[in-house]
DNA sequence: CGCAGTCTAGCAC
DNA sequence: GTGCTAGACTGCG
């Protein structure tokens, strides 16, 4: 991975890869590029050049916590779409036992 | 609950 | 071209 493109591009296309009705963490990420920037994934989200092929509301803590969302809503917004998936959201949190989605 | 650690991207000099 | 700051987080004290 991490070839020919920059760490945001990579960001997006993992998350772009995610699979309706699961969630993944900042941590599983940033594994998957074989590094630790938990906080360089969330740039890249925020700061990308295509957000509607980028569901960022499939990213989370890896806590289970929804986290933050540069969105209009917000996180709630962002807990909405999810369960809405099919993942189990409860008071903002995910089983991502269940609903944690690994690369 | 609060502080420190790790990485990238962006802005300033 | 090089350096510093900030951030959608994580882990440990």
């Amino acid at each position: 991975m991490r070839t020919n493109m920059s760490f945001d591009e990579n960001v997006l296309v993992l998350v772009k890869k995610i699979p309706k009705g699961r969630v993944t963490t900042y941590k599983e990420i940033a594994r998957a590029l074989d590094s630790r920037a938990f906080r360089a994934v969330g740039q890249a989200l925020k700061r990308n050049a295509k957000p509607v092929e980028i569901p960022c509301h499939r990213v989370i803590h890896a806590s289970g916590e929804v986290g933050g969302y540069a969105g209009k809503g917000s996180s709630r917004e962002k807990a909405e779409l999810l369960r809405m998936e099919g993942v189990e959201i409860r008071g903002g949190m995910v089983d991502l036992e269940r609903f944690g989605y690994r690369f």
